[in-house]
DNA sequence: CATGAATGAGCTTTCATTCAT
DNA sequence: AATGAATGAAAGCTCATTCAT
């Protein structure tokens, strides 16, 4: 009895974090972070104000906690996706995982208009590190792995990664938000050809 | 004798402008501009609070407007040097203006500062294409000019100028300010070596 | 004990709006509204300036609310006294119940100041007349219903009434407050021979 | 010649202080006083904001100004129309004088609209009561010398000069303005009459 | 744990008025 | 006499944060 008093407890906190990030969310994606108050928030999450103060320090916290979750989860299913598919060209599985975030985007661009609105690439994208260094997945070594199996060898395989990470976020971004230079669709031939490029600097000649 | 009184005056109220221009240029270096108030850059500048109103709309145009000044001075005198040095090579060329700007951004990480800290990226994006297209020096213009002269050959010129702005600026931004993913100098020959190869996807075979 | 804490909170409460509405009131008798700073009343009334934007929207809400609350009081004592005085004559009742509010201006003329200092008759006005037409005794019904059974008819009955009405307001609100054209009492007797003049134009011949 | 120049310095001056009269008039017209600055008013009459100040002491004096002089200009006028109509009978010569300014106020609502707008019926009828007072053609003389002559007597004739003048003035303010309670053509009738039930309460017997 | 009333610092913006030119 | 740049006090209002209940 008393087991279950506690975890219902614990459970109703859940809820109510779950509830002022959700509602947090929502309103990030519809507003600047400076335009959202943390009265808003509770408002909408349905708690009183202090109750926020229980659980975030204030609402750049809870930002970042956002976005954190965000970029993990993305990076996650992508590479969930990279291990069903057998793929083995290097090429191509740098490509697919590239797609495979992109796709997720694409789909959700709350998620995209939830970074803009907050101006707040420079905090997703050090998530994003974070979210690629710390994953089971360990992105950088596979790439390697995979390089060197496939015959390819970069002097300085992490910056590589990073430069084609980097392209393809600063670029997508507005593609997909704005269609700006192309829509996602027409601009993907173009990137893809270009990292392929930037790739095939690697390629050892046999 | 009256002229030289009225020009007195609006010398004054150039004074008086470059004075806001400056003092809200060094305050949003060192502080996001939601952190700056207007008190903050008329205390600076030296100026009453009304005296803000009579230039300037509120503090978002001042940023816009420093944004377009620096902006514009970066691509001057980068177009000079290129004009100064006869390099009629495709691929040097683009290199070289791209080093240019480089160069100043190294030199004065102020700017970089105060693009980060007003996250946007995007403004100063907008900012350089005006200026860009503006400008006696046609950037795409020449892009496309040189190339067709040196046997390059793209579908879609504009986008392989902006995926290559894009690339420059999301990675040597971090480059200059933290070494990251590699100090500068160590980095240029790497970013040099693929937008190389991303261009030479355009060479045609003869 | 939970009620009483709950309860001694919305009394709290209470006490707070109405010192608010009293430190309001005590200002806008003394200055024009205008000149009346949301800063003035929360001095005044000794809560913070953030307070105030609880409990009202602005500063003119709360003095639409003031005159709203003098209208209703006004009307409603001057109706008592004539429950409480069987008067059956129609002329009589008129006069009567013009009378007694006359008698409660004479007395508080703060409520007269008020209204001059914020040059509010037309909200006042309006105020008086939802006063006069929602209140359980409804003049304008009432009205008519005397005029009838003492052999009195009027094809505009309503229009009447409002000009007796605007007529004693513009009138008396000087006589009280600055005896022009006379002190009240002696201006007294003129007011209601002319009123009864204008009555008498409804009266039937038999 | 010197007179000829000073003459035309003194003409320059007028034309200003008239252009900001007449910009002043045409804002109060629009927009509460309080939300007219000086400099709108200075900004529709073409001068500077200086300038203001050698011709008015704050923009409340340029509102007593203007409607001293539209009442005066009222009452001038409609006397004007009396003196022309040979109009002997006393009830006729008092309703004639109250419509007369009447339909310059319905063929002119401006002048109501900035007296609704400034919220002056105070000063407005402070004004008008100056103007009755000092005309060349006095009013309530006249009034009284009519009344005798037709077989009027009252004790207080300039009361009820005053009675019939407010009672006027608040209820055709409305009337014209916002047909509140009737349109002023409908109105007019009752007015008249009871008008008139106030006069004869003076007519003596024969 | 949760509440929400209360706070007051701090923001943006306006505007009457002055005064050197 | 006329100008208009400069002033800075003061207004309305917001909001993160606290704390008694």
């Amino acid at each position: 009895m008393v087991i279950s008093m506690k975890s219902k407890i614990i459970e109703n906190k859940k809820i109510k974090e779950n509830n002022l990030l959700q509602a947090a969310f929502n309103l990030f994606t519809k507003e600047d972070i400076t335009n959202v108050s943390v009265n808003d928030i509770v408002k909408s999450a349905g708690v009183a104000k202090g109750t926020f103060y229980l659980y975030f320090k204030d609402k750049y916290q809870i930002r970042d906690i956002l976005i954190q979750k965000e970029a993990h989860r993305l990076f996650e299913e992508a590479h969930k996706q990279l291990e069903k598919n057998d793929i083995r060209n290097f090429e191509d599985s740098v490509i697919f995982l590239i797609n495979q975030v992109l796709i997720r985007l694409e789909n959700n661009p709350l998620i995209l208009k939830f970074v803009e609105r907050n101006l707040s690439w420079g905090v997703f994208h050090a998530q994003l590190n974070t979210a690629i260094d710390n994953d089971s997945f360990n992105l950088i070594k596979e790439f390697n792995e995979i390089a060197t199996a496939n015959g390819y060898e970069f002097e300085n395989s992490e910056v590589i990664l990073y430069l084609i990470v980097e392209l393809t976020g600063s670029t997508c971004y507005n593609s997909i938000l704005h269609s700006q230079p192309l829509p996602i669709e027409e601009y993907k031939p173009i990137l893809f050809d270009s990292i392929r490029a930037i790739l095939s600097q690697g390629k050892k000649k046999s």
